[in-house]
RNA sequence: CGGGGCGUAGCGCAGUCCGGUAGCGCGCCUGCUUUGGGAGCAGGUGGUCGCAGGUUCGAAUCCUGUCACCCCGACCA
């Protein structure tokens, strides 16, 4: 098998090898703005599939698309206390909306004279747009549920940036309820979290932890925030989507209240959630191998490639009459095709090329498969070759893909279920931190704790988990009660 | 913001110490031969050396200033 001699091995730096497959997969590139990156056309087709993907899922589940403004009113920001002080650090600031030729001839300048009365943050999240124009839409029981969702992208100056991981601006989308009472509030975030875990799960084909994060790393101005974490190859925690429950926090920030049945004034329950391009990172590093990307079926732009190998355009001729009938039949079925008949790139090329794209199912017909009826198939999961005949071969070809998605899930669930471990004491938790992985510890419930446990380990706590140990016990930090076991790692 | 790099052809780099005609590999273009795992040969294309000053007969190279980006930390989806 020709390796990529071009692309770093993960053993050997794993955090190289994620860059350089990023870029040499054609996802993405760094563009000319600080933080921010250029989405090519390929990471792109992925992101879109994942965005028709979610989206469907979002509209089964009840809610909406509607748009709102890049620009926020800085004032709308600092309503909820803690929501500010959580993005404050972060914001870019937009202050004057004009420009000027300098009088040096060198160019243009801010003209001093434009100054915004009031300045404008680029969000870095909508609640607070958001929550100021829920005011003017509800006013009775009668206008609630509202189920909204946004496709957008926000900004968030980050001091360090990775393609995909963080960004400083980013695509996501951010859904925000308003609900009539607490339960149902609660309900639709743990909904849609129990959608994110279907969609990483069963489209992603990335196995996820859901559970409730602890206060410290609660988003700024919930009540609750719900997460899926994810393992990567490194035994490094992904953060990969959030729900949160927001209580009345932002009701009471921008006064929305409503008329119930009783005709009694309260305010109104809140969520929000959102996923971001970060689910590309992780898409990224949960499958790919040393030769490049592994794509689930259930996202790849391409699903087949069809590569023919001839020896004049007279057998090409030949070849592609019969390729372009599988093709057709393929497509038939639903599954993505791609003949590649170009002339200028030699089929090792090819082969090494589409293995790099992660591209899922490989098919390649030449003179002696044109001969015996048969047609090569290669799986990129495990690279695995064979040679089959070309009767029946949409359906072979259904099935494997179904099979190659089912497998990258059990090959990253054994993988994470491999490297959820135990701590019952400190000791034993800092030596095993250090190998990576989730572990399973007690806590005693405070945030100092938490905080002094990151300071000497960089250990997370990611979530208190769904299930696993839930029996008491005592924290291995300070030997007070704890109530069960926290899932700790060191996250990205 | 602290520390470390880097900026020279589309990409990756050498040249800078010690000033003297702008180099290499890949790519790209043309042609021929090739095509079952990143093709070979031949010919060709391509750069105001990040920007602005200064020193000098002469600056990619020395000096001053400035900008950008990357990596490691603190911060975070």
């Amino acid at each position: 098998m020709a390796e990529l001699k071009n692309l770093t091995k993960r053993s050997e730096n794993y955090s190289q090898w994620y860059n350089e497959l990023v870029v040499k997969a054609d996802l993405a590139e760094q563009s000319a703005v600080r933080g921010c990156m250029v989405i090519k056309p390929y990471g792109y087709a992925i992101w879109e599939k994942m965005q028709r993907q979610l989206d469907d899922m979002f509209k089964a589940t009840g809610h909406v698309n509607a748009y709102f403004p890049l620009l926020i009113p800085k004032s709308f920001l600092s309503r909820e206390a803690e929501h500010v002080e959580g993005f404050a650090k972060e914001c870019a600031v937009v202050t004057h909306y004009r420009l000027k030729n300098a009088e040096d001839g060198s160019g243009v300048v801010v003209d001093p004279a434009a100054r915004l009365e009031e300045e404008l943050i680029i969000r870095p999240t909508s609640e607070t747009i958001i929550w100021s124009t829920y005011k003017n839409w509800i006013q009775s029981y009668r206008d609630l549920p509202i189920l909204c969702n946004q496709w957008a992208n926000v900004l968030r100056w980050e001091m360090r940036t990775r393609l995909f991981l963080r960004t400083a601006e980013f695509l996501w989308q951010e859904g925000h309820t308003a609900h009539a009472t607490r339960e149902e509030a609660e309900q639709e975030a743990v909904r849609m979290l129990n959608v994110y875990a279907d969609f990483a799960e069963n489209y992603m084909a990335m196995p996820v932890i859901k559970g409730v994060k602890t206060e410290s790393e609660r988003f700024a101005g919930a009540i609750d925030t719900y997460t899926i974490e994810a393992l990567m190859q490194d035994g490094k925690a992904l953060q990969s989507g959030t729900s949160h429950f927001l209580g009345q926090n932002f009701a009471k920030a921008f006064d929305v209240q409503f008329l119930d049945k009783e005709n009694k004034l309260s305010y109104v329950w809140a969520t929000s959630w959102g996923v971001s391009t970060r689910l590309m990172g992780a898409l990224i590093m949960s499958h790919s191998d040393d030769n490049g990307l592994v794509l689930p079926p259930h996202l790849a732009p391409i699903q087949v490639v069809i590569v023919p190998i001839y020896r004049n355009q007279e057998q090409l001729a030949a070849i592609s009459e019969k390729a372009e009938a599988i093709a057709a039949d393929l497509r038939k079925r639903g599954i993505s095709v791609k003949y590649d008949n170009a002339d200028n790139k030699r089929p090792g090329f090819k082969f090494a090329d589409y293995e790099l794209k992660g591209v899922p199912v490989r098919l390649v017909i030449g003179g002696r498969d044109m001969e015996n009826n048969t047609i090569e198939v290669m799986r990129r999961d495990t690279l695995g070759k064979e040679t089959v005949s070309c009767d029946g071969i949409d359906g072979y070809v259904a099935g494997l893909l179904e099979e190659i998605q089912k497998n990258i899930f059990e090959k990253a669930r054994k993988f994470r279920d491999a490297n959820i471990r135990i701590a019952d004491n400190y000791g034993q938790f800092k030596e095993i931190i250090e190998e990576g992985g989730f572990i399973l510890a007690h806590w005693d419930g405070t945030p100092e704790t938490e905080a002094r446990i990151k300071e000497e380990t960089k250990a997370t706590i990611r979530c208190i988990p769904d299930g696993f140990d839930t029996t008491p016990g005592v924290c291995m930090v300070t030997g007070k009660p704890s109530a069960r076991r926290v899932l700790f790692a060191r996250a990205y």
